[in-house]
DNA sequence: GATATTTTTTACCAAATGTTAAGGAAGTTT
DNA sequence: AAACTTCCTTAACATTTGGTAAAAAATATC
């Protein structure tokens, strides 16, 4: 859909104005798609071919710790980008997941083309460092506060700087970017509505 | 001296070419300064005015938590970058605070003439957005792969990661940057020295 | 609508970590 | 050299979190 594409375009212009015949060429170079709950987006073990910028729905990335446990290291939604540049960029295999948490649809760029547009669109190596740069602080921001505190304040932390994921995400997902199990979040979840019962109390 | 400058350069090369003008112009914008151990260099509540290229010494950024606790976010040591990107940025009070753990000597460039820098050469945004990236990308590679742990593993993983740090790094900070106190490393030590001489054994 | 599957909650016990307090080693300053 | 910091370790006890198991609740699938 055409709207789709426009979406993807104004986000793209607030760092970098675009003439006709570049958004034309980006354009072309687009197309949507879907995945269903649940699926994998990229999977370790494979280099990451696509960059997907996220126009509905949740996704989250991870890896697996020795342990053979999931570490959910950051979630992604609308607006913001699902690849792992490392990979895209170096082209070695990845070592982390990216899985769809609700239905997602993505604009999708495949990485020939996307090559392509760094030769014929004379900005693009300097607007794909910009939302690169901008991707990171924002997840380093939202990780450094983490990791210190314990597990409450975790939580009430991540309720604070991403409250839409709280919402729209399962606790176990929550619990395994916490760092924590799902019984104990279950756990202090229920530590904090006795808090507010009692705060709220006349 | 002259040769702290070519340090600085040889990193600034390995991501673009400069120009012999572009060169010497750098050059004349930049400063060497020291800082003694334990003394800040960027204390949160100020805006960030400088970017510190360190040529030798540990520094550590910190911010502190709602209990009034440091928290250590991450560390950084020669060819790394001294500055709450942020705060350069956007000129607003930063809320980190940045400081000298060993004594540092640091290449300093200040806001004006980074400015400057950029309205002259014309890869300078360029340059010093992939630094950027390259940075934030590690330290983002470094932090995630923390948190999920419990804290034995944490500092196994610190250790094969940043064994330099462990070296040349009081243990308290160390304690801080995975989240535990430093009664609880010392433990995490213990088991550790208790496990090798059972594993050296005939 | 009935049946799976996924997600959340509860409970009990074990293990890990924090808290508090104190002492000693190593390095700095006077 | 003495006094003062800073840093590291140890210990006892309290608190938090994990592991295991199971059931209830919510969703998805047929």
């Amino acid at each position: 859909m055409d709207s789709d594409f426009i979406r993807f375009q104004k986000f793209i212009e607030r760092f970098q104005i675009l003439n006709s015949d570049d958004k034309e060429f980006l354009k072309s170079s687009t197309k949507t798609i879907t995945l269903s709950k649940r699926t994998h987006y990229l999977e370790s073990g494979r280099v990451c071919n696509y960059v997907g910028f996220i126009l509905d729905g949740i996704m989250r990335t991870y890896s697996i710790d020795n342990n053979g446990d999931e570490i959910t290291m950051y979630f992604i939604k609308e607006n913001q980008f699902a690849v792992d540049i490392e990979s895209f960029n170096s082209r070695k295999i990845s070592d982390i997941n990216i899985q769809a948490i609700t239905d997602c649809k993505l604009i999708q760029i495949d990485f020939n083309d996307f090559e392509y547009l760094k030769n014929n669109i004379s900005s693009w190596g300097q607007i794909t460092l910009e939302i690169t740069n901008y991707a990171l602080l924002e997840k380093l921001r939202n990780r450094s506060s983490l990791v210190a505190e314990d597990a409450p304040t975790r939580y009430e932390k991540f309720i604070q700087e991403q409250p839409e994921i709280v919402q729209r995400v399962p606790l176990i997902y929550i619990a395994s970017y916490l760092g924590i199990t799902p019984q104990s979040l279950s756990r202090i979840r229920k530590s904090f509505l006795k808090k507010s019962v009692i705060n709220k109390a006349p």
